[in-house]
DNA sequence: TCCTGGCACTCGGCGCATACGAGTGCCAGC
DNA sequence: GCTGGCACTCGTATGCGCCGAGTGCCAGGA
């Protein structure tokens, strides 16, 4: 078990290293936080710290940075989660509140992430898992030539050409269009599949191969677009600490580019409630040594997706975490009120 | 005016510049092309050249590197277009007809150009501009409460929800739906102002309220969406040229998130057909060392949008072309088809 | 007139040696 | 258990000299 003030010396030494990017010494840090000790006994702190994984050295003789461990360390136990300030909240939702549709939210917000973190903002689409359809649309673009559009109760609109295997009339269409809404409008998507199985029989012979084929696109939608969608912003930043990249660089753009890998680490959680993965404990190889700081978010009380920041595993934690559930929250009520 | 052979000097300048990214000397030249000139000659040719501003030394007694002056010079005398192989062609093919809707078609795009020319690609959405109503669809989801979908020849779909002044029934709604597409189903958007102007005049006065304002959204949608939207892909690209960067790398990262300077990029030029702008020729200082090559494309003979690549002026601009020319003809296709 | 080989010159890059200094570990003393 | 002192390490910065690719120019030849 580390003394309180070893923990104090930890913190010190990752705020230091945030602020100033290079490693640092048992001098510099006495001089910087009051820590009521002289350099020497610090010194003797940062070998037991060392000792147990925390902090390590570059090369010999150099400052102390933290490890994967340290930092972890740091974010579960010596800080907090840093609030916005209220001129901060204010601007947030000014920003968010100009948003036009399910889109124009989603780029806004990762807007807004990107630069109130100054580094990589990625943000989910809203699921349709737990979302509800607000309405099935069924159009007659030509005799056997259907256009089936999808709305969901979170703004989201999908839309398929179905090439029907025989005309299919308007007054049928508008039969189906009615009784496929009277079923499925409102519930969500995981039941639709039940509720319309025995929906082919009702209809007359001739049409039969037609509903089908469009109830099994309705199907085919739902499931494809649980392959989720994410959008990506403040790239530009990652040039930031640019001084050992190149290499370190290039991967993390790989990554970014790979949704489904991103995916995969927002999916990794169940838990809704902010998320810190640091470094190693991503298990992309090109992430290893970037931080991935996620929440989720969502209309009402469910969260329908995540959003999160991509940033160095030498971030300022407390203010990316306040800044990432900030944006979360007025994200959320933004799709409440739609 | 340029001899022959001092053109052949220029033409291999670039093509080994590019190739090797080094200032190419005199004597390497003589021994990669048979010039049939000595290295002597060929260093008077390049005086001559440089002379006329189409090459220049990063320092005294290096090689030479080709200018942007040169470059141009180069795509608009000396080099042609390098065609797609037959199998890359089927490979383009293949991958795009996998696409199932327009953002699929977009996405797939923007991959395959990335990866052909080993670039940063950029697809514009297809511009409603020119494109003609395919179908409006008005759905009532609540008394009061009406979306308007907007379905267009490209395949894109717009939706809007409008809250009407006074409730609109079942029996108005489909009169509106009717009479609407009877007007504007298969016309140019911006012929559609003046097709439904007198509209509201033949509804009862109850209801002209609602239809005035589902028919000033949808204008609204129309001149809105002339807003373009653009994909971006393969920034990772970036990094291959990473020597000199950071330093390049930020501000071009910086240009794509701003797609509005993009855009602006892209709609310079009326002409549908292939361009280049080389260097200092992109108004926008972030991308004063980057080309871009671009092209219109569209479903049927009309270019609806662009498609394009960005990349270092020191880039292969024969295969590049080849590259974005072959793509954007068979996204023209896959958009015909649909 | 144009091309060629020769030659002196330039200058950036690389390797090496040196000096500097931040930072450490350890130890004796309080 | 903390502190000041001290010797040691080692990475970085600086200066110097060499090397070689590449140039410009010139005189001679087709």
């Amino acid at each position: 078990m580390l003394s309180e003030r070893r923990l104090q010396v930890l913190r010190a030494i990752v705020q230091d290293y945030v602020g100033t990017e290079e490693p640092v010494g048992s001098k510099a840090l006495t001089e910087r936080h009051n820590l009521g000790v002289s350099p020497a006994t610090v010194r003797n702190d940062m070998a037991a710290l060392e000792e147990e994984g925390y902090i390590a050295q570059p090369h010999t003789s150099a400052g102390r940075i933290p490890t994967d461990k340290g930092y972890r360390l740091f974010v579960d136990k010596l800080a907090g989660v840093k609030p916005m300030s209220a001129p901060e909240r204010r601007a947030i939702q000014n920003f968010l509140d100009g948003a036009v549709d399910l889109d124009d939210v989603v780029a806004r917000t990762v807007r807004l992430l990107a630069q109130l973190t100054r580094q990589v903002a990625v943000v989910q689409y809203p699921s349709l898992t737990r979302s509800t359809v607000r309405h099935v649309e069924l159009l007659s673009l030509a005799p056997a030539r259907v256009m089936l559009v999808l709305i969901t109760d979170t703004g989201r609109v999908e839309q398929r050409v179905i090439d029907c295997p025989a005309p299919f009339g308007e007054t049928s269409l508008a039969d189906l269009r009615a009784r496929l809404n009277s079923r499925v409008a409102g519930r969500r998507f995981r039941d639709v599949p039940q509720l319309v199985e025995d929906l082919p029989d009702s209809f007359d012979v001739e049409d039969r191969g037609t509903v089908s084929a469009v109830l099994s696109t309705l199907l085919e939608t739902l499931v494809e677009e649980n392959e989720e969608r994410l959008m990506i912003g403040g790239t530009a930043n990652l040039t930031r600490f640019a001084h050992d990249f190149p290499l370190t660089i290039r991967p993390v753009l790989e990554a970014l580019e790979e949704q489904v890998v991103l995916l995969k680490l927002l999916g990794e959680t169940q838990d809704p409630g902010m998320t810190v993965r640091i470094g190693h404990e991503n298990a992309h190889e090109g992430l290893n040594s970037t931080s991935i700081v996620s929440v989720g978010y969502g209309s009402g009380g469910e969260a329908v997706a995540k959003l999160g920041v991509v940033g160095p595993t030498r971030m300022d934690y407390p203010g990316t975490m306040g800044a990432v559930r900030a944006v979360a929250r007025y994200v959320g009520q933004i799709l409440a009120e739609s």
